[in-house]
DNA sequence: AAAAGATATGAGCATATGTTCATATGTTCA
DNA sequence: TGAACATATGAACATATGCTCATATCTTTT
């Protein structure tokens, strides 16, 4: 049979691509990214509008950090977070237009 | 302290979300959408491609199908799948390019 | 109808994931 | 320096996830 000239990206590649998704993919995750995606907050900021605990957010916050999605700029006590990057607002921005036009 | 305004999405919109973003969050699936992205395959096709088990692919075809990013089209014994959506593949376009410009 | 090819499904298992609880670390202000 | 506030971290636990193996279902062809 003809070869159908299927291409992967590299592992590595996949591997970023994943990571980024799978970042987005889980609620409490998700709320975060949107919150952010409006303005910066604080740790218990998000946990009190999310209603999670302290500890869950900080949580997941840190796995968004490793991500290089967010980053915290301390005011303070306080630890401000912010998107880290503009492609990901702007991949925000796509999903959720894709979202609402359904 | 002053109200920041913050809003979050309804849980079905949030969970809408979540469920797309999970589908493109393992490798093996993201490999299946990036395939399909470029043409459709049947399931044989895919399993030799990304040297998986035909039952580990049938398995994830069934979660794109029920997330609907994907449909299949019977063409005699064989079972062509192909992204479902325009929409589905312009967010994969966004983050492809996202992915690139590191 | 039977055989062969292609896909789907269910059970079982090992690993990954998300939350809570308790506690540690860091920061400010009296 | 010590009390109070804010965030981070580690252990433990329950649930979710993804794969394999065995087998069922569906389609075509003889």
């Amino acid at each position: 049979m003809v070869e159908k000239n299927a291409s992967l990206p590299t592992d590595g590649e996949t591997e970023r691509s994943v990571q980024i998704f799978k970042a987005f993919g889980d609620q409490t995750r998700y709320r975060i990214l949107y919150l952010l995606f409006e303005h910066e907050l604080s740790v218990n900021e998000i946990a009190d509008i999310i209603g999670l605990s302290q500890s869950a957010i900080s949580h997941q916050l840190k796995i968004l950090r490793q991500t290089g999605l967010v980053k915290g700029i301390r005011a303070g006590q306080k630890i401000n977070y912010e998107l880290a990057d503009k492609h990901i607002i702007m991949i925000f921005q796509q999903v959720k237009e894709h979202i609402s036009e359904d």
